[in-house]
RNA sequence: UGGGGAAUGGUGUAAUGGUAGCACGGAUGGCUCUGGACCAUCUAGUUGGGGUUCGAGUCCCUAUUCCCCAGCCA
């Protein structure tokens, strides 16, 4: 794996204990599971993860990590017609990065078909399924509704001899595409609508990704899901709320067949204020174009926020953070963006970029003279050691780092200011050229050369320190500034007959060119994390050559002096 | 109006009958060669109404609000 930092530490006990784990806890103490603990992740493949279940991915292997336990990896890939090799790619690449190992326990529901089979045979034999031949419009008829319980289908009676030949007939594809199923045979005025003989089985003459043209005949999510958790001896069969009403129904299937019988626990999934979490939402955002693919810097996929910048360890720690609870609830992004922060400020490499250019002309510097500057890594870890930064006569600086008539406030450069370039000299402001329509195009300032390195020997203080980057050795960059995709916090708030799409937020992209960085970051290689100092997270693009770099903004720092300029 | 769930500061989450705590956010101050980081202080909460109890976020009753279910999706 290419991520150096992607191995986790979470093992030993548990730092907090959510109602899952304290269930684990329980079990543990009575023996339920032999003190066994096995979990697994499954997802079915048809589009890329998200950060809603990056929360499901941590749950489930950490508990296995934290108590000692097992957690498999496993493809629920019951539906061929909506499923690819591409997610399953996908997912196995997102799984890992963020730090997860299944070891040999990758499996595939579709591996299980012929076992799923024969217990449906088993079922039939004991008269608890049958063979129906309602189409589908007929099966939603016969269910009834909410409050009105549903009619028996006319073929609920069949004989055990007819409903094994129909079925085996159905395997062989002797019958088209939506005009049998096979029912579980429970009731009809069942209270809770999953247990009105719910399908089994249906017809989709569909090659799957996996066993090709074998089958004609896929088990649904319902018959299926308890039978892998069954084989797999798993113990917690955690998945999210709105499974809460299939759960009789996972227990029905696996007491009917009297196998091994795991417990299924249910969470509330993860909703973020910002953006949107469904798959078929981002989707569609993918598939209309309204953002650059699934690993857009802008979506909360696993992909994207990669590609954005974001480390396995900081969403592992909101992950933690967020905790695990049966209520619905939506997470401020801001909490997600904090735990980003609090692991890139430890790991970054510093480096200086100038995103707005400025040009600065030290008029007594000599004209062809660069010297090479010591400058700190990485405040935060000192074994990240020093690096050299060059400097000479003509350098950058940030526009916004300059006020011609600056407010009482500013601490930065003006006419006549000094200010600090950072593991520099002090430079002073002398004057500022404009152009014929009055715009500022450069400035000409004069640097005392007994600041070098930074500090003034006659202990004069100075209010800011900037950064800037030489023109000597600079490298160009283009830098992709990203805000939030939508800009309401619940992007669903639309008004009357409305999209979520409306909402989106058309600055959320802001691409700038011309930009300078210092030399050091030459080298550079997609997914390398940096901190542009005073500037915030960036993350090197894949889109990157050399010659022509490109990164990506993860996050600013915070911003203090933002807020100052807010409040005007 | 059937069935299944859930309600704790602005947000997320603890407290397992015994001082309502932590984190994010916000505010204020300190420090600083990143207006970053860090440190300190403050902010603000048990859905309503009854009841049991020496004592209730927790137990009981009741009301209210929100979420999920009528796919041959998962």
């Amino acid at each position: 794996m290419a991520e150096q930092d992607n191995t986790n530490t979470n093992n030993g006990t548990p730092e907090r204990t959510d109602f899952i784990r304290q269930i684990v806890i329980d079990d543990n103490k009575t023996g339920k599971w032999d003190n066994r603990v096995h979990t697994r992740f499954p997802p079915e493949p048809n589009g890329y993860l998200h950060i809603g279940h990056a929360k499901s991915i941590c749950l489930n292997f950490g508990i296995a990590a934290e108590f000692g336990g097992k957690c498999n990896l496993r493809f629920d890939d019951t539906n061929p017609s909506k499923e690819e090799q591409e997610y399953v790619d996908s997912i196995v690449y997102d799984v890992k990065w963020l730090g997860w190992d299944w070891q040999d326990r990758l499996f595939f529901a579709s591996g299980y078909f012929e076992q799923m089979y024969q217990w449906a045979l088993d079922l039939i034999r004991k008269g608890a399924a049958y063979v129906c031949d309602l189409n589908g419009d007929q099966v939603r008829e016969h269910r009834g509704t909410l409050t009105q319980p549903g009619k028996e289908s006319p073929y609920r009676n069949r004989s055990v001899q007819e409903n094994l030949d129909l079925f085996e007939r159905m395997r062989k594809g002797e019958f088209p595409d939506g005009s049998r199923t096979l029912r579980a045979k429970i009731d009809m005025a069942h209270p809770n609508l999953n247990m009105r003989d719910p399908i089994m089985y249906r017809i989709m003459h569909t090659s799957h990704h996996r066993t090709g043209d074998a089958w004609c005949i896929y088990p649904t999510y319902d018959w299926s899901h308890g039978l892998e958790d069954s084989i797999e001896g798993i113990t917690h069969s955690i998945c999210t709320l709105e499974f809460e009403n299939h759960r009789p129904l996972y227990d029905w299937f696996l007491d009917q067949l009297g196998i091994y019988h795991p417990q299924q626990i249910e969470f509330a999934r993860l909703n973020l204020t910002y953006t949107v979490m469904s798959k078929r939402k981002l989707l569609q955002l993918v598939k209309d174009n309204f953002v650059n693919g699934w690993d857009d810097p802008r979506m909360p996929t696993i992909s994207g926020m990669r590609r954005r910048g974001f480390s396995p360890s900081g969403v592992r720690s909101f992950a933690k953070v967020i905790g695990v609870n049966k209520t619905n609830s939506t997470v401020d992004v801001a909490l997600l963006e904090h735990c980003i922060r609090e692991d890139l400020n430890k790991s970054s490499p510093r480096v200086m970029a100038v995103l707005k250019p400025l040009k600065v002309v030290i008029t007594n510097y000599p004209d062809d003279q660069v010297e090479w500057m010591d400058a700190v890594n990485n405040p935060e870890d000192p074994s990240a050691g020093t690096r050299k930064v060059p400097f000479s006569k003509v350098l950058y600086i940030e526009q916004d780092d300059f006020m011609e008539n600056p407010p009482s406030k500013f601490f930065r450069l003006s006419p006549g200011k000094e200010v600090r370039l950072r593991y520099a000299y002090f430079i002073k402001c002398e004057k500022a050229v404009k152009d014929a329509a009055g715009n500022i195009v450069e400035l000409h300032c004069t640097y005392d050369p007994a600041t070098r390195g930074g500090d003034s020997p006659d202990g004069r203080k100075v209010k800011a320190t900037l950064h800037w980057v030489a023109d000597s050795n600079a490298l160009d960059a283009e830098i992709r500034l990203y805000s939030h995709l939508f800009t309401k916090e619940n992007p669903e708030d639309t008004p009357e007959g409305e999209h979520f799409t409306t909402n989106l937020n058309p600055d959320s992209l802001q691409v700038l060119t011309g930009c300078k960085v210092e030399p050091h970051v030459k080298e550079t290689r997609a997914l390398d994390r940096w901190q542009f100092e005073r500037m915030g997270y960036f993350c090197t693009d894949s889109d990157s050559r050399n010659g022509k770099l490109v990164f990506n903004r993860t996050l600013t720092l915070k911003d203090t002096w933002a807020k100052i300029q807010q409040k005007g």
